[in-house]
DNA sequence: CTAGTTGTACGATGATTGTCGAATGAAAGG
DNA sequence: CCTTTCATTCGACAATCATCGTACAACTAG
């Protein structure tokens, strides 16, 4: 086995039809991973480090973590960086709508009204 | 302060401009909750010990009280029953779409497709 | 009045969660 | 080779959570 192969291990990322609904709403009950959907509604891929929250390293990537093991990003390597994008399409394919009704009631209710 | 006029506390329920997204996503995020709304869709209103779970009637009580402080169920006292009922305009005002969106998913999703 | 029904309140308990700091690893650049 | 950068893993911690059993309160029915 040679060991100029090795890699970090593998990304595990669920298919469509493994998605659970309640692992879903439970991802997005958080208002740390839900700015983080947020922002990656606007850019398509990020690095890790470039989202707009306050919380330490090892914290993102517990998020990151919950967020991908539910379905809602994907995270591929490359090189020294780990590159983050919203799973849209997946997400629509197994629960239309859905991603879209929640991010857009949680932008609407930022500024609660009066 | 006569003591014939004693009630039960009166339950308390937050406007629809208090609603919060993750409260509410953090509510249906749980199975057992999930079935209490999922069976409000289908009768208008129910007494407390007539829903299909499978838990202590403590702990039932609990799952309500979640539901109700996050603005997605309403009850009423009436004698010795405990009335509840979906509160589906209130939050179709407050965050339009977005209970049928995620009820129409978790229905879709309890026989995952092959 | 007494007994049964309905549902809550309280306390306990074990599991999960969000947070962090320190140590680690892998890649890039000097 | 050494240093910096990027992000992870691990262990710890306090907080929250879902669950239950017991006790209790309010109402209804006999």
């Amino acid at each position: 086995m040679p060991r100029s192969q090795r890699r970090r291990p593998t990304l595990v990322h669920p298919e469509p039809n493994e998605f659970d609904l309640l692992d879903i709403l439970h991802a997005l009950s958080d208002p740390t991973r839900m700015t983080i959907v947020q922002t990656l509604r606007a850019t398509p891929e990020r690095a890790c480090g470039t989202f707009p929250v306050d919380v330490a390293p090892s914290t993102l990537t517990h998020h990151f973590r919950v967020l991908r093991e539910a379905g809602v990003i994907r995270q591929r390597e490359d090189g020294n960086r780990r590159w983050t994008a919203l799973r849209g399409e997946d997400l629509e394919t197994r629960f239309p709508s859905l991603l879209d009704a929640i991010v857009t009631a949680y932008e609407s209710g930022l500024t609660p009204p009066r």
